[in-house]
DNA sequence: CGGGATCCAAGCAGATACTG
DNA sequence: CAGTATCTGCTTGGATCCCG
């Protein structure tokens, strides 16, 4: 089995902590970036529409993934010093190019969610533990 | 651009916690799951080798993740009953549909992983508490 | 060798209160 | 409105021991 020298993750070579995909998970692996960016695909959101818009999501992730963000340089923070301050969120260019990976996971998940939903169900209804090993069978 | 009435998180749409992306993200946004998955991209791997290939992984985290992986129907777990047992984890089908949009964001990862720190980097050196408005310069 | 069970530490995340 | 700060609970994950 010949391997390719890249460092291609998923191509199964062995990976330390220094590996692209390891730096990029631990980046928009968490609950929110994601959800983040997607809110951001469309345009300029503002920080209580963002929030309105992911629901569930507490004021303090939010304010703490978009700095995140933010330092990462996939979005970009605008101050209005109108009257009641006004912020706006935005994805600069290398964000935007961040969605269409993320649209091909989504639309994996859209493809697949199913049939994974269908096998948990299934995984789960098949537990029990043998603590007899008399009884085996189903 | 036309919009499709599809409930697309990346389009902005506001969505709640039934979303498929949401969804997949609970599974798959983990930090071990997109790595298992590239180990297991080539084909079976016993137990000890992938915790070797992954490298950092615990093995409570290992087993954790590859029942999760199971579970959803991603990974089958194929036990040898050999001398000392061997166990065999390969993906599934639809574990290995997973591959495609993973491989994406990797080379997005690749592709972008310079600019992001260069990007953090400038991020943290511009950052200092101004609580002395007198002592600006630094 | 593969993995279940337990214990425990650290980090993540929510609620609340206060600021500009 | 858009945060910051703090306190705390819960989950995550590592280490260890033991079993088949």
């Amino acid at each position: 089995m010949v391997t390719t020298p890249a460092e291609s993750v998923l191509r199964g070579s062995s990976y330390r902590a220094d590996c692209p995909t390891r730096q990029i998970l631990d980046r928009i692996g968490d609950r929110w970036t994601v959800l983040i960016v997607g809110a951001l695909s469309n345009g300029s959101v503002r920080f209580s529409e963002l929030r309105r818009r992911i629901e569930g999501i507490s004021q303090k992730m939010l304010t703490q993934t978009l700095r995140g963000l933010e330092r990462d340089g996939l979005v970009r923070r605008t101050v209005h010093p109108e009257v009641p301050v006004r912020v706006e969120y935005a994805l600069t260019e290398a964000g935007r190019t961040l969605r269409e990976p993320l649209r091909a996971l989504e639309e994996w998940a859209i493809a697949h969610l199913g049939e994974v939903s269908a096998s948990q169900e299934a995984y789960d209804h098949a537990e029990q533990p043998p603590t007899d090993p008399t009884d085996r069978d189903m």
